[in-house]
DNA sequence: CGCTAGATTTGGATCGTTCCAAACCGGGGT
DNA sequence: ACCCCGGTTTGGAACGATCCAAATCTAGCG
């Protein structure tokens, strides 16, 4: 019937306005939903705004009413099935809330996170998830953002973070206590020659989950023999080049602490070239059970980070916040969940 | 020194030009870089710009200019790796262009993508890269997105996508010839009975990637059997427990085509459950070349589909649609590399 | 010294929506 | 008749930036 040829204008309040006979604000009420309008008008605009196919304009009325209704959300590497599942749980959220969210991704490069910043922020969004790029610093964050903006940092700490920063809320993971259970996990099983396997020295979640490392070595009186601690990128690739230097001097360790179930993955790869099998004559754990966790072979015994529950927690968080912005700010380290399954087999008599 | 309390409102054009004594227009040129601005007086405001801690509204800008500044990306599965990396390489493309990504996740719900289109348009994208959920509707797809803004599509085709819709640029994987390769690899290799194996009726690219095997095999002279053609989801745990209907009749194949790297995991698993060595006394293939496909044993041969490198394609894709709303749609199948692995053995004599 | 081309600057008006104070309207009470 | 009342509706002004036509300011020229 009424096939409207494709106009080229957006079609506005204005013209729904006129298209009924009724004012401006009658129909930004009816869009508002407003108990003040009259049954009847209501019908009316409604059938006309369906008619012309009217789309709001949320830019224009967060302009006008001082409010907002994104969340940015910026990722040091999103091609990470981590973060992607965390994204994904920060946006189910931020969705349920009527909001959208601004991506960002820094690729692990703290110049592009500052431009990314910057770029978000020009689009006013109401609060800001960061996930760091490894040696972000706090300070420059901070002139990035601004005091006004909420930011909630997860995952990692900035460098340099200094009380001052203190208004932001924080969710990490307990890499300390997840290590320590991983590592007592293997003592009981009976191992006494474990290394910690991959990360980054200036990691600060590699510091911590190593942190708890000795910890537990330390609580159960075992020695950490030097070339027991490798570093190597977080990538499987570097991960299984790296694994001849557990055996590079004596005495090599029987079982591993893994930085994460990537480099866990990559240390069996290293492991099967040298002819040792993993799960049989090599014990060892990840961090963060992503899928494939479950279905290598063997088995990887790892911690479970949840990464979307976290997501979902962190977008909650950010949304708080908004809602009463004078709030303490909140410091939450979430746990992780050991998942024991084949990979941390008992030594070999 | 110039200590500014924390103001509550925001500091804006009017701010800076009572601030040096120039006009909004003015401050306005400077921050768009126009040459026709005296060099004494940029320096002048750029200084104001900086101390009283400008951030430009580029939403208010958008609505004067009608112009937009993001783009709006809508996944059915943010979660699985495969699209995270799609998702990456828009933002980096969107990111290069000055511009930033609105993301949605419809979690394969068409509802949810009805929603999440609806919410996002509201934002006034310049354009949507949507990689629809599965039974995603194009009628429906069409109402929600309306004729004004483009579409992009990526990696499956709408339910009753019609000539009408025919504007919408589309990119897809070369999921047919990908098929063909892998199976005219294995025949290449000496095999002569090939299954085709896993995926689902209804998805299209299940389709397509069954008929590229069908082509190959009748190209190569070989009959199929029809329970070498195995249907099953498209998750690992489903493909390890259909592997038996592979061996259900005789003659039983010695290698199979499989749907997707996730169906050829669980199948490897399904084949050592009976007993039978993948690689050595069976060859098959997978699809995607997930980052575990490297690193299975035996590694896997399968289709190189380098979704970052699509990511990068669509959002470019769309950038050059906003450029020229009037180009003629475009169709792009994107194609697949066969990346050969150990997997794909030579049959036992 | 008046005059003009070129270089810079500027005061509204405007984008689409919402806020606000005031206007309108049909009855009921006095 | 008049006033008042709750229920509805409405015409500007405003949000922050940009466009545009016009104003202002040089400096050079005859």
């Amino acid at each position: 019937m009424e096939s409207n040829p494709p106009l080229r204008r957006k079609v506005t309040v204005r013209d729904i306005a006129a298209g009924c006979g009724v004012s401006r604000a009658t129909v930004s009420l009816v869009l508002r939903g407003s108990p003040l309008v009259n049954k009847d008008t209501r019908a009316r605009v409604e059938e006309e705004l369906r008619k012309q196919g009217y789309v709001y304009n949320r830019a224009a009325a967060n302009l006008r009413r001082r409010t907002t209704s994104s969340i940015a959300l910026v990722i040091n590497e999103l091609a990470n099935p981590f973060f992607a599942e965390f994204a994904a749980g920060v946006d189910d959220v931020v969705g349920e809330a009527g909001m959208v969210t601004l991506l960002g991704s820094s690729s692990e490069s703290t110049k592009r996170e500052q431009a990314v910043l910057g770029s978000l922020l020009e689009h006013g969004p109401g609060g800001i998830i960061l996930s760091p790029a490894e040696g972000s610093d706090a300070s420059q964050v901070l002139a990035a953002v601004g005091a006004r903006t909420p930011l909630l940092l997860f995952n990692r700490e900035l460098v340099g973070e200094q009380p001052e920063y203190a208004h932001w809320d924080t969710l990490a993971l307990d890499n300390q206590q997840g290590a320590r259970e991983a590592t007592a996990h293997l003592v009981a099983q009976g191992h006494r020659r474990i290394a910690f396997f991959g990360g980054h020295r200036d990691s600060s979640s590699c510091r911590q989950r190593r942190a708890g490392y000795r910890e537990a070595m330390q609580a159960a009186g075992l020695a950490v023999a030097p070339h027991w601690e490798v570093e190597c990128m977080p990538t499987r690739l570097d991960a299984a080049r790296c694994a001849e230097a557990l055996f590079a001097a004596d005495p090599a360790p029987t079982a591993a602490v893994c930085y994460n179930d990537a480099v866990a993955l990559g240390l069996m790869h290293g492991l099967v070239e040298r002819g040792l099998s993993p799960g049989r004559e090599f014990a060892l754990t990840g961090f963060d059970d992503i899928a494939e966790a479950a279905l290598a072979t063997p088995s990887l015994t790892t911690l479970a980070a949840a990464p979307r529950a976290r997501g979902r927690q962190a977008a909650q968080m950010l949304l708080d916040r908004l809602r009463d912005p004078d709030a303490e700010a909140r410091r939450i380290v979430a746990p992780v969940r050991l998942v024991i399954r084949a990979s941390s087999c008992p030594p070999t008599a």
